[in-house]
DNA sequence: CGGTAAATTGAGGGAAGTCAACCTAAGTGG
DNA sequence: CCACTTAGGTTGACTTCCCTCAATTTACCG
């Protein structure tokens, strides 16, 4: 790794982070001679539910998926975290263990930081507290928007509403439509939705039967009737 | 209201309170003089989804379900609060609405504290966020096992793993076993496990007549056989 | 081009939802 | 104290969505 690159790690790891946002020059310095930073193949497993919780993760590159498992194999996802977010927050407390499993979804670094040092940091930088407590709180809004949405909506709403979501996050708009790039395969947007690869290939057939997408290869999908998906949605 | 109860009232407001149990006696005068105390009638909606988000609520006593509704008038229950509890932690950033609905499921008081008031008393006690975040932490491994268990288990299994949770909550040990009251009705059991009142009945019978629990009356019921309902748990 | 993994499609089945009828418990008022 | 009321709960019949298993088909890689 050439010195251009520990810039640009250092930059994110402790300045390009929400969670740091809020801290000095001097602070961030210090942050970085605490953090350690891991390195992780697509498919390693960074851990597994019941492992000891003693770091906070931030994600450098890449992307992994945080999921439950069940006793046949079946998983579904919870959150699938990017360039910029952290998890493992219950480290802050003693003793506490990760209750879901997480994953390189492809290469990825993330940044560790220690329960103590972590500590001492919110300590000291109340304002830093309040960015880590905006992340979480919206990351809970996230997740019990989600409880409604496995009891309250069918798998095509769910569908949907996904679409609708990776649109507005990562479309880009074309004369047809707005096109997205899936970077998941079918398992793993089964295992998001809370369904089987069968149905979200249904789902899909028929939405593009519809006229409302249009599938190009196994990764694009055009939305050409951004309305109707999005009554489909509710 | 004597004067008897109102040294109670204070008393759970701002000490008996986990998040401000770090505060010292001075502090808690504080946010005593802070905060405005609400009452609600069972059925009271308290806020709804969309609704300007400004205070931090915490339930003085009483209880209050958050639920997600659809269209058609089915709701999900997200969580249940209890004296002690607080929600509202998205008011904290402005111009946040609240993302769920609120309302009592009995009658209820409150202790509302605006959002400013909240973030000074953050900036002035780091500690107090430590502990505003490990509820926080704690509300999100709940909300994230939950998601798990909609999809990766059936409707029995929840209701085992719900009534394995009230009784290691609030259940009695008597001659036959852990006796618990339901304090909820079919209807709201269905809304809090993702089903229908219809399945929720069936699957108590189903229950009853494997001899694994004993329903009585309308509110009560004894686990009778703690390790095959544990068995089903998964 | 094959070869292989991923995705689609089809047929059948099962868990749970819907609709409707019936039952029961817990008052309420006579 | 009993009969009536009524909301809440249970049960039954039927339907539907989605899962499962299996057979193809398609896309992507060397």
């Amino acid at each position: 790794m050439n010195r251009q690159n520990v810039i640009e790690v250092e930059h994110i790891c402790a300045s390009t982070v929400p969670i740091f946002k809020t801290l000095s020059y001097g602070e961030l310095q210090k942050v970085n001679s605490l953090i350690q930073k891991k390195e992780y193949k697509k498919g390693n497993v960074l851990f597994m539910r019941g492992d000891q919780a003693n770091h906070l993760y931030i994600v450098r590159y890449g992307r992994v998926k945080l999921y439950e498992a069940s006793k046949d194999g079946r998983q579904q996802i919870v959150r699938i975290l990017e360039r910029g977010d952290f998890f493992g927050e219950l480290s802050l407390f003693k003793d506490e263990c990760h209750l879901l499993n997480a994953e390189a979804l492809e290469d990825t670094g993330l940044c560790l930081l220690p329960r103590e040092d972590l500590k001492n940091l919110i300590r000291q930088n109340p304002e830093m507290s309040l960015s880590i407590m905006q992340a979480m709180s919206k990351r809970l809004a996230y997740s019990e928007k989600f409880i409604g949405d496995l009891t309250l909506k069918n798998v095509e709403e769910r569908l949907a509403s996904w679409l609708m979501v990776m649109a507005e996050k990562e479309g880009v708009s074309t004369l047809q439509g707005i096109r997205i790039s899936i970077n998941l395969s079918r398992q793993e947007v089964a295992n998001l939705l809370g369904t089987t690869i069968e149905t979200v290939s249904r789902k899909l057939t028929k939405l593009q039967s519809e006229g409302i997408i249009a599938i190009e290869g196994q990764k694009n999908i055009t939305i050409l009737d951004k309305k109707r998906l999005v009554l489909i949605t509710d």
